[in-house]
DNA sequence: CCAAAAGTGTTATTGATACACCCATGC
DNA sequence: GCATGGGTGTATCAATAACACTTTTGG
């Protein structure tokens, strides 16, 4: 039995990550297939139990790189969960944490045959394990009410990027279009951005600059 | 020793609440002495162990009621702080919730010498046990945060006010003077308030118009 | 020369801000 | 009649939203 140092029985403890990514126009979870009961076969979010040396984003950073071989991400606590019925094992609470990770940066290993990892579509989710569903719609939620204000989506963008990759993310997240001149008139405005002098040269269009973030951190817009 | 049924080790857990009030034209935060080691006579937030069956909100409205009396309040999950020397004894992460209690629903047994239990003003702190400065701060941030843009003050209104105290709430919280007729006119087309018909007597001058909150719940200004 | 995406300004509307005097009451 | 807070409207400024054509490139 769990006790704590007053003689109370306590609940295990997990960090689950929600991870985001953008890809093929649409914004898209990390998931992962459970290989045990409960819930086998289930998709679930990937996660594990807090080892007792590490803080909570310790945890969430340690979980992130061994699913993903990425390090440097937005990373933000989301919510702690802990309906005493989520786990029908045990009361487990889970301290959730959403990450935002460029789609270019991830190492796809497609030749392994990997079958128990997918990105799925964040908006279109199937049957999951626990209360995961419900995570991952707060954690959608979060992503698009922080994207209406701030520069958030930088997680999601390369070192260099057209504005017209920026907007489309925007529209991704948020769901509807967005006038191209007066999105490109707030960017720069905003004096986040910086040109990088470099322009993109693939399409047989004209080549587009390409910019940066000046601070990888987030801001306020406006 | 606390494991999990995976055989890990596992963390205690607490709910920590930071209760705030207005009062004396400023807000206020619930302290409590502790009477144990470690940080023995120091204040620190009110709180407790989550029991084994009980959610972390029900363990949260728990603990409120145990030291407030009060049962309905705005009541949010706030964050979950979580590093591993926060507590010298154990590992120990604490689920903190913020709530807003309207000063006149607080029963004040004054007369029981009670000593143990202040309302200490929320910006200037004395040292706490623990890591519950940073907590209280946290929970402010979010206040004035939430303040700017939505009615959540109304956790500190009782069921009839005037404008004029709930101006005075704006302005404490977020610590400027606002416009008194810009800020009528906004809160009037908020559509959020009912005027209730019923002037306040009190007072050498002409009678306010009391109003109440339409809904008791969260809402965007503008 | 055609297709594809890049790039660029002005106007209208809306919301936010600044500001000062008269009113109703109790003492 | 005086002190105290209640109550009211307009004008300016800033931000947002709507809207269409020319440019540069590859094929």
């Amino acid at each position: 039995m769990n006790t704590n140092y007053d003689g109370y029985e306590q609940p295990g403890v997990t960090v689950d990550l929600v991870l985001f990514t953008v890809e093929q126009d649409s914004l898209k979870v990390m998931l992962v297939k459970r290989a045990e009961t409960p819930f086998l076969g289930y998709w679930s979010l990937p996660g594990g139990f807090l080892k007792i040396g590490e803080s909570l984003e310790e945890a969430a950073l340690r979980i992130l790189e061994e699913k993903t071989g990425v390090k440097e991400v937005y990373l933000e606590q989301l919510y702690t969960f802990g309906d005493p019925e989520r786990d029908p094992r045990a009361r487990v609470i889970t301290v959730t944490y959403f990450a935002l990770i460029p789609w270019k940066n991830l190492v796809r290993p497609e030749s392994k045959k990997i079958t128990d990892v997918i990105w799925h579509s964040a908006t279109q989710l199937p049957r999951l394990a626990f209360d995961h569903k419900e995570i991952i719609k707060y954690a959608t939620q979060r992503l698009q009410a922080k994207a209406g204000y701030s520069n958030i989506v930088y997680g999601f963008l390369p070192d260099r990027f057209r504005l017209s990759d920026l907007q489309k993310i925007y529209e991704i997240i948020l769901n509807k279009d967005l006038d191209k001149r007066n999105f490109r008139k707030r960017m720069l405005a905003s004096g986040l951005l910086e040109e990088t002098g470099v322009r993109d040269i693939a399409g047989a269009h004209r080549p587009a600059m390409l910019y940066h973030f000046k601070k990888m951190e987030i801001a306020f817009l406006d």
